[in-house]
This record gives structure tokens, sequence and C-alpha cells, in this order.
RNA sequence: GCCCCUCUGGCGGAACUGGUAGACGCGCUGGAUUCAAAAUCCAGUUCCUUUACGGGAGUGCCGGUUCGAUUCCGGCGGGGGGCACCA
């Protein structure tokens, strides 16, 4: 019956929302009062939001687009919570791409990059981001990079900066060196070619000074997630263990012995070979008068980072012919290998091996017939290792064999720590922290990047360029014709005399990595004109980054460096915060249907849906043809699964754009753009037009905006209901659950929507429905500025929203005085019962025995028990 | 191989610390409005069963703890991510 009762759809006499002229109105108004220029010196609660800036690639993509949404929707509030927001923006503005670029297109990195900037710059403009764009900078601008240079003079002088000769990973595409993080299976990040061995001399970074202090410092990163946390945990890698000495049977080259690193010391007694690694002293030195293993340590070492070599990972081995004395055992003798699988840079460059528990000691020695001692067994199983190592968790309990009288081992991790003092107190060994990370070298064999300021001299050696000396500028009349460093051909540029001696000497060609740029950054925000790195009592009033926002890709490399970046430019006095960031928040990637043609991949631009749900055809928009529809995916070039932002802006306007990214998908995940989804943001967008003009439209001439003593039921449930959407949204942005925000306001939309069509007009209806808009349209102004802020000025108000304090909401409206509660039989939902808010548990009892259904429903039956959580539920039990 | 995360309607996802599973959106179905369409508005939409009222099942699968489990515990399976000769 109640489905033919009909409402008469309300005559709505409004325009559309048309964002290509509303937009830019307010953008221009906004910028021209410079709402979003941040003072350095203000007495509100300092808020710092940031996103990670982006590389000037050429135009900005999609992701982007939601991850400054993200950003500037809690730039906007807290600024709304009477914040003073810093929510800056910069270009990480040096790289490869600009050189590439520059080879193929023949034009200059430093051109390139600055009208990418100025392309990108327009875009994110567009998207009515509350930044303020005083503070911007790129890091290719000689201001910063001459800042830049400054720190590393002062990382130098206490000691942070060390140049050595290393084996570095050599990228022969990008023809630089990689750091360690940005090898990947083998391959240069960047380039995805296959990353060789050399020798060079370097200049790092000593990152691994403050291994403990950066792991440390993870616990207190509560506002990280645990993902990043863990991850960063496991990259540095710390482990304890022992450090002990096998003596050799005869001395040799002068080694009388061979050191080893151990992390399981209980494992002792089943040693049944030494192996060292290719480029160990001994090894070296055997190679010396030995032709086969010096063949041998070449040859591992070419295949070491081989697609074969790695898939297979083949256990190979050389046997030296050397022994070693058990150290348990005084009669018996390990032999010395050199192994393919023992890291140089690792421990000490050798081990001992101990096929019974250990995998990878168990294949070696299977595959080189040596042998396989148990030194434990299971509690309850005391079959011999045959093909797997037994390797007990650390928690788990075993029984010794084998073990001489007076040893004193012990398994799980207790027990190894006893094991460790037990061998220090018999004097075999030392206990040691070992950590994974390596130090940071930075030096790259590039042009377009920071250089690094100093000279060799050959009477001087390294000397660092004085101060008043920098910036070393980048020379601009360079060459890309040839591959390799132009810096290094660049004899004008690179021929310089001694800052010490006044001699002829040689610029330093190398320049920094570039994630160097982006370490100190957001420092640079709070004084970006400032002629030191930072201000110290400024930066330290505005850091840490309260909210840093971006991609989960830089969990390790941009994330791990910043943070020892802080604690090196504390060490050096340009600050005093040691955490970068108080809060990190990874986005998730938006992805997109592929589709593929005859001819290849097609975008989606290209592409028109049709169909019924169940058969979804694609076919393309010019030539008709249907189109394969392939899996959901990354948005990727290659794939052609890109949807490019002006598009959309250009079609639904940046509010639509924004209001996309943040709904449905939680912020974290990833998610799927569809035409669809886009077209019902959309939708809402016009919607709330819609209703901000019904409104005006139905507000009398005589309309009083004092607030009415009394409003009826109906006004009082949409006071109520708005009351509390403007409480939750303001929750649900502090936790940055952007999606349910979103939820909220579609039902406060509704909410205003179905009563404005029944409402009779009175002064008291108009009031609540003016002030549930005004609400709606609060909630809504971080997500949708534009659009809010026209709304507001429709609805006849003079301030703007982007100023507008966030408004406190009437408390005694949150609560009712009556709670619904479900009513549980045996655990089953049977009926709910609305009872006082405040009733005891006894009251409570009392009415829901009494209610006609409830006795219905428990008829012949006992009532064993009755469970009362109040304002929750009430469960009988019979 | 090791470590971590995740699994809820046709789809994206809600459900605060164990308390009415499926909010909200997309899609779909029916209706109103319209000459017609677009747009808009209203209603319905987890599955099975019932003319209806109602009843039953249900949060990857199996089991456990509990008055009560999407939530906690154990095992298994699917998907995703990180690290990877780390001694």
């Amino acid at each position: 019956m109640t489905a033919d009762i009909q409402t008469p759809a309300r005559k709505s006499k409004a325009e559309r929302y048309n964002p290509q002229t509303v937009e830019p109105h307010w953008r221009e108004k906004w910028d021209e009062a410079n709402v979003f220029v941040t003072p350095n010196d203000d007495s509100r609660p300092k808020y710092y939001v940031l996103e990670m800036f982006p590389y000037p690639s050429g135009r900005i993509h999609i992701g982007h687009v939601r991850n400054y949404t993200m950003g500037d929707v809690v730039a906007r509030y807290k600024r709304a919570r009477g914040f003073n927001v810093l929510h800056p923006m910069g270009w990480d503005a040096f790289g490869m791409p600009a050189e590439n670029a520059a080879m193929q297109n023949k034009v200059h990195p430093r051109n390139w990059t600055y009208q990418n900037i100025a392309t990108m710059r327009g875009q994110l403009k567009n998207m009515g981001l509350a930044i303020d764009w005083t503070r911007e900078f790129a890091t290719c601008d000689p201001e910063y990079y001459h800042q830049q240079q400054s720190l590393f003079l002062d990382f130098l002088e206490v000691g942070l900066v060390d140049r050595r000769v290393a084996r570095v990973n050599w990228d022969p595409v990008d023809q630089t060196v990689l750091a360690n993080e940005q090898v990947i299976d083998g391959r240069g990040w960047r380039s995805g070619a296959l990353v060789e061995q050399r020798e060079l001399a370097q200049w790092v970074f000593k990152i691994t000074d403050y291994a403990q202090e950066l792991l440390d410092g993870l616990d207190e990163l509560v506002r990280w997630p645990d993902k990043v946390r863990l991850m960063q945990r496991n990259w540095i890698g710390k482990s304890r263990g022992l450090r002990m000495q096998f003596s050799l049977e005869a001395p040799i080259h002068g080694f009388e012995a061979v050191e080893v690193y151990t992390t399981r010391p209980d494992t002792l007694a089943g040693a049944s070979f030494i192996a060292i690694a290719p480029e160990h002293p001994l090894s070296q030195a055997l190679a010396a008068d030995n032709k086969q293993l010096a063949n041998f340590n070449v040859d591992v070492r070419r295949t070491g980072t081989s697609e074969e070599a790695l898939e297979k990972a083949e256990k190979r081995g050389f046997d030296t012919g050397l022994k070693v004395k058990h150290p348990l055992y005084e009669d018996q003798t390990l032999p010395v290998w050199v192994a393919n699988f023992i890291l140089m840079d690792y421990g000490t460059g050798a081990v001992f091996g101990c096929p019974a528990h250990d995998q990878r000691d168990l294949d070696f020695a299977r595959g080189h017939d040596l042998p396989v001692t148990d030194t434990f067994f299971a509690l309850d199983d005391d079959t011999p290792v045959a093909n797997e190592a037994f390797v007990p968790a650390k928690t788990e309990k075993v029984r010794y064999v084998n073990q001489p009288a007076g040893v004193n081992i012990a398994s799980g991790q207790e027990g190894i720590d006893a094991t460790i003092d037990w061998a220090e107190t018999k004097g075999l060994g030392k206990g040691e922290v070992q950590f994974r990370l390596r130090d940071w070298g930075v030096s790259r064999q590039r042009y377009w990047g920071c250089p690094i300021p100093v000279v060799h001299c050959d009477t001087c050696g390294v000397v660092p360029v004085p101060k008043e000396d920098l910036p070393v500028k980048l020379p601009e009349d360079v060459s890309f014709e040839e591959p390799g460093n132009p810096l290094d051909r660049h004899a004008a540029w690179n021929q310089v005399p001694c800052p010490k001696c006044s001699g002829p000497a040689r610029r330093e060609t190398d320049t920094m990595d570039t994630f160097v740029d982006s370490s100190w950054y957001f420092a640079r925000f709070t004084t970006p004109k400032a002629d030191t790195p930072t201000v110290p009592g400024v930066a330290d009033d505005w850091l840490p980054v309260n909210q840093y926002i971006g991609g989960v890709e830089h969990a390790i490399l941009h994330l791990l460096y910043s943070r020892f970046f802080a604690r090196a430019m504390t060490k050096t006095g340009h600050m005093s915060v040691n955490e970068p960031f108080e809060g990190l928040f990874t986005q998730g990637m938006v992805v997109h249907e592929t589709y593929k043609g005859k001819d290849g991949w097609i975008e989606p631009a290209k592409v028109l849906i049709d169909g019924s749900d169940e058969v979804r055809i694609a076919r393309h928009l010019d030539t008709g043809e249907v189109l394969e529809i392939g899996s959901i995916e990354k948005m990727s070039k290659s794939k052609k699964n890109v949807v490019d932002p002006d598009d959309i802006m250009a079609t639904y306007g940046a509010d639509t754009a924004r209001w996309f990214m943040l709904s449905d998908s939680p912020p974290d995940r990833d998610v799927i753009w569809t035409e669809a989804g886009v077209e019902g943001a959309h939708r809402h967008i016009q919607r709330v037009w819609r209703l901000t003009q019904d409104i005006v439209d139905a507000t009398p001439t005589d309309f009083t905006d004092e607030k009415p003593a009394r409003f009826s039921d109906d006004a009082l449930a949409l006071r109520q209901s708005a009351h509390r959407m403007l409480d939750a949204v303001a929750q649900d942005i502090e936790r940055l659950g952007f999606n349910r925000a979103v939820a909220r306001i579609y039902d406060a939309t509704n909410a205003i929507g179905r009563f404005l069509a029944k409402t009779s007009g009175t002064n008291e209806d108009l009031w609540a429905l003016r002030e549930a808009l005004a609400f709606l349209l609060e909630a809504m102004q971080p997500m949708t500025p534009h659009l809010c802020e026209a709304c507001w000025e429709a609805l006849g108000h003079a301030d703007w929203l982007a100023t507008k304090p966030w408004t406190k909401v009437d408390r005694s409206l949150l609560d009712d005085d009556t709670v619904l509660l479900p009513i549980q039989v045996n655990g089953k939902k049977r009926g709910t019962v609305t009872v006082p808010k405040d009733a005891s548990k006894e009251d409570v009892e009392t009415m829901v025995l009494g209610d006609a259904d409830v006795q219905a429903q428990i008829a012949g039956q006992t009532v064993k028990r009755i469970i009362v959580v109040p304002g929750r539920i009430v469960n009988i039990v019979v």
C-alpha cells in the first residue's frame, strides 16, 4: 500500500552547477585574499600537513590527484579547527628523465624541467588546493642546492660523510652508481638494466652510525603504518651473534685464523666446513698463486647478478685445501672453502657451515660431499637430517646430541644469548651486533643533480669548497651527445684552483643521489628563502610534519633517508627534531580496467562500454571494434589504462574529481577508476547545488534568521541528524576515514532532500533546513571547496567557508533520551524494545520480560539467564 | 624460502574497544514526471523458502572460546605485499 503513495516530485528550477565558471571564480577570490598564505609567527597552534612532492615528469597523473586531495582535506579541515596550517608544494626536480629528454629531444634539462613545472603547477592550481604557493621551490633551484651543499659540508665536518673505494652497483644503461636500496632483483630501479659490480671511489653518508637509533625510533612512530615500520625494521636488520676465530692448522700468507660471525652459535658442534667470500682477503691472497681459484673468484661474481644465477642460486664452492681446528673437538679439523653464497660485506665475510641445521649449508654440503652432523633433535623426533635441515623455532626446545663435556650450548633466543656469554668466558669469541643496513652511497655520475662541493688537489687531497664560494653551480653549456657524465668532459668547469693552495685542482664531478634532495625538503619549506638550510628555531616550531601522505613505494628509501637526515641535521645544529614525520599515511593506487584490441592496448578515453550487467561489451569509440576487457591494473603508459586528470576536470570540474577520489574506497586501498563512479560523484555535486537553490527559493521573503523557540518532531530529527553528521565527519577526517565521511554526507543529503520534499515551509522548518544545509556545506568544504563556497554564498553568507571556523555542534542534540535495544533469544535477534537511555539493568529486564512479543517468544520455556548490556543489547537464554 | 597483510551482496565498501551484519555509493528492477528521452524524484534490491505474515541460512573453509564472534584463538585454502644466498 505505502508504495502507492507518491510524494509529488518537487519541481526544481535550479540551474545546473557549472564548474567551468564557478571553480575559477573562487580560486581567484582565494588567491587575491592570500587565504592560504601561512605566516611563520602566529599565535594559533601549528599543524604541518605534507604530501610527497612530485617529480616534474610533464603532467600530473591521477595518483597525484588522489594524494593531494587527501592532504588538502586535512589542511582545510585543520585550518577550520583553528590551526595555523602549513601546506606547501615543491618539486623533486633533479634526476635522470631530464637528461634522457635532453638526449632525445635536444632540450636542456633545466628548460625541460622548468617547463614541466609550469604545466604541472597550473594543473595543481586547477584542483583548488589550499597550498601556500609563496613557499614553492624546486630542488634544482640553485638557492636550494646551495643549502644542500652547505649541509654536505657540515656533515663532512662532523664525520657523517666519507669517501671510500667500494664495490658498487653499476647501472650500465644509466651509467651511474645505484644504492643497494635502488637495486631491485639485481636490476636498476629506474632503467631495469642488470646491475654490474664495480670498484669506485664513492661518497657515502654514514647512515649506519644511526642504525640502532633508527631502529629504536620506530617504536615511537605510533602514527605510522605497522607495515612500514616493519619494513624498515627488516631493512635495518639487527641481529646479535658471536664473532669467533677458527685457527688454521698452518699459518699462510700471514693468516693464522679465519674469523667468522654466526647468529646460531648453538649449532657450533655440528660445524663441518668453513666458507669464505670470494672477495675475502684470504681468498684473494690464495688466488694470487692459484690460477684456478682466481678464475673461480672472478667467475662467480660475473654470473653473480645474472638472471640465471639469481634463479638457480646454485651453491658453488672451491676447496682451498686449508684446514682449521674445530674449537670444540681438538682432534677434528674443518676444510676451508671459497663459496659464492658468502657476502663480503656482511659479518666477517666468512661463516662456519652447519649443514644439519641450515638449509643453505645443507645444500652446499650435499653438493660437495661434506659431512652432515646432527647437533640436536626435536624432543619427539630423532630422525637424522636428510634433505631438509632441522631449523627449530626460536621458542622450540631441542635435545642435544654429540655435545662434548663441559660445553654449554643452548637453543632458543635465551639459550643463544647464554651460549654467547659462555663462549666469551671460554675465550672462543665475542658477542657482537650486526646490522644489514649499509652506508648510503650518494655519488652519481650524472649532470642533472646537486654538485658535490669538494675539489681534488694533487697536493692537498680532497678539499671542501669554502662555504662562501657556494653554490657550486652546474654549468649551463653542456652536451649530451656522448654517454657518460658531461661534467667530466667540461674542462672549463671542472678545472679550478685548489681552495687551499691555489694550485691546479679538479672539481668533484659526481653529483648527489636525488634521494638526498628529498631527504630534507620538508625542513626547507619552513623557511624556503633563508640563506642557511633552515632557521633552527622556525624549523623546530613547525617540525615534525604532523601528517605526511604518500605512496607506500617510499616505505624504505625516502623515509629512512629522511629519518637519517633529521638526525644528521640535528647533530649539525640545523634543527632539533629526530623524527621528521610524526604521522605517516600511505595511500593506495588508482587502478583501471585494461582494454585490448587487435592492434594492442586501447586507452579508456577511446572505449565505449555497453551491454548488460552480466555481459559488458567494450567497443572502440571510432572503429567500433569489439575489445577484450582485461584485468584491473595500476595505471601505466604501457597498458594505456590511463585517464588524464585534465580531461576529468574539464568535463566534470575539480570538485567531482576530488569527491570521487575520496568516495567508496578506504584511502589506504587501491581505488578503481570507473566512468560510472565519476558520474555518480558528479551527480552528488549537482544535487547539493540543486538543494541549495531549492532551499533558497523556498525561503520566504520575511524569513527571520533568529533561532525558533521550538521545532516540530521532524525538524528536531533533522537538526539532530545534522549535528551528529558534522560531529562524526570531524572524527572521520581526524582518522583519515574519508570514505566514511563521504557516506555520512550522502546520508545527510538524503535527509535534507526528504525533509524539503515534505515540509510545508514554516519558518521553523526553513530554519532547520538552512542549518542542516549549512552543516552539510561545512562538512563538505574540505573535500569540494568550490561548490561549497558557491552554495554558501547563495545562502546569503558574507563570509567564506575557506576561512570559517568549524561550527561547534550542540552536544544536547547528539544523544536521544531513549535507546532502541535489540532483543536476542539464545543469541538470535527476535525483536527490539525502546527504553530510556539511563534505565538500570533491572528496569530493562523488567520491561523486556513484560513485553508481549517477548513473552510470546519465550512462552513455555524457562528463562535461565538474562544478559543486559546497557545501551547495547538484551540476550535471553532459555 | 622467511616475514607481513587481506578475504563481508552483482560491485566498491560500512559495522568505534565481542553486542541489530550489509550503512553509503555504483549497478539493477519497478513506478512517477515527460509527446518521448535525458535529467530528476519515489520504492525495492544478501541468499533460500512463503501469495502474504513469517521461517531458515549467511562475513573464504573447518574447529574452538563466549549468553553472544565479521571482530578473539588454532588449523586449512585463495589473493596481495615486503625481504631474499644476511651466516
